[in-house]
RNA sequence: AAGGUAAAUUGAAUAAUCGCUCUUCGCUUUUGUGAAGGGAGGAAAGUCCGGACAUCAGCCCCGCACUAACUUUGCAUCGGCCUUCGGCCUAAGCACCAUAGGUGCUAUGCAAAGUUAGUGCGGGGAUCGGUAGCGGGUAACGCCCGUCUAGGGUGACCUACGAGGUGCGAGCAGAGACGCUUUGAUGUGAAAAUAUCAAAGCACCCUUCGGGGUGAGCCCCGAUAGUAAUAUUGGGGGUGAAACGGCUAAAUCCUUACUUAGAUGCAAGGUCGUACGCCAAUGCGAAGCAGUGAAAACAGUAAAUUGGUGUUUUCAGUGCUUCGUAUUGGUGGGUACUGCAAGAGCUUAUUGGUAACAAUAAGCCCAGAUAAAUGAUUAUUUUUAACAGAAUCCGGCUUACAGAUUUACCUUGAAA
RNA sequence: UGAGAGAUCGUCUAGUGGUAGGACAGCGGACUCUGACUCUGCUCACCGGGGUUCGAAUCCCUGUCUCUCAG
């Protein structure tokens, strides 16, 4: 899990984001991200009922996002809200998804990334 | 040993690293940080039943308890002192008798009785519901247990239905099935008509119109032919028709017995705080507008003074509007805490009971999140790991489920 | 998470135990020189699985899917 300063934690900055981010994807993630005020980075998950109706295969896919995500804090750019959303087509099964590539072709499309040059 | 029946248990394990949540303790005390410990299920699911809990609402009668108000009756009366019982000192509103004092009214207190209202508990009844062989269990249920009946299975065992009627008319049986037509009676209606009840409804002949006779058909007893279905035929008396019977709910209606009590649902409900929005009232300040009063100037009246009129300025004060601010009240949304996990709890043992279950004793504390906690990586082993994720909490039912294990029993075969 | 409603021809709908009806659409025919309109005929359905019943779209159980409300 992630420690609690770097969760976005309210609805309503959820929808915030959710309206007011930059969109840009990848072919199994989404992601919106949009500038706060804070000096760090705040990200939510969201796997909905569209992605499978097992409440198990759910929680199993935000574990996963957010243990990718997590050694990834520092070389995302600081000072963003991010959203990051998963998704299928109805034939995928989740574990021939390869999350991490999919989220850092994201995270790059969208220049969050600490360029390391 | 093989095949099966019923029930129960389990639902990969170990180690290391990183990370999350809760509790306790310590250090800091704002965030934090260290240690120890706990951290999804048998179905957590479907929401099909039943409760707990909470808020709102709450039929009639009786009994008991408590509280409040009122009425009646009785007793007492500020206050102070002494060691309790109690005694002493002193004092007391109004009216009357009449002054040792007494009576009545008022006020207060206490006690008793009654009335009314409210709350709680218990009992009975009515009505809306629910259930249905019989008996039991449970907080309760449509759940569970035992047993009766029917069906299936060689068997262990499994499956199913279950009060009494009414109505309906599909199927069986039957010559014919709940109906049609005609007539009559009764009720309603001006009539038409309609509802209910009863009777009649094969063919021909006779008739005094009541009915009678003959024949077909049906029923009963036969005979002949044929393996048989059946065909032909004799006798009898009845009938000559539209009866009688079986089945029928988890839809409708009635009855009986038992049982229960409504509605909404933890996003129920409660507490704290008030930084926020809106509305209303009040106070203060500012601005604008409109009246009022006073003063001054000017105009005007033929003219001086006075008075009055009009305009302008200043001051005072009133009303209205707007803005700001403060207080109070209402409302809306948001947030924190609570509800929230010690419970119809779990484990073990004993006793009662065929059993469901109950009682007793001992021990135990076992998730509590709030965008929502159990994961990831590495290594080893095996069967390569099913169905699947708590959200107020329980008891059932139903549905999904890779496998593994245990117990009891049955059938067959073999051996003794 | 809690509370509810529903599923009937290709589409929209009616049907409260006894042949599942209508409209639009589709197909064929008639009318017309041809098309449209009109007339006429035909085709096409009870969400899946069990049960009760002589008989189920309807009643009961169960599963699937869709929708609504609270937030």
């Amino acid at each position: 899990m992630l420690p609690f300063k770097n969760r976005l934690v309210k609805r309503k900055e959820h929808e915030q984001v959710q309206k007011l981010g930059n969109f840009t994807s990848s072919k199994n993630i989404a992601i919106k991200a949009m500038k706060n005020n804070s000096q760090e980075t705040r990200i939510g998950v969201i796997v909905g009922l569209k992605y499978s109706k097992k409440a198990v295969e759910r929680n199993q896919v935000k574990r996963a996002l957010r243990d990718i995500v997590q050694p990834e804090l520092k070389n995302i750019v600081r000072g963003y809200d991010i959203v990051i959303m998963a998704r299928k087509k109805e034939e995928e099964k989740t574990r021939s998804i390869n999350f991490k590539k999919n989220i850092l072709e994201a995270l790059e499309k969208g220049q969050l990334l600490i360029n390391k040059k």
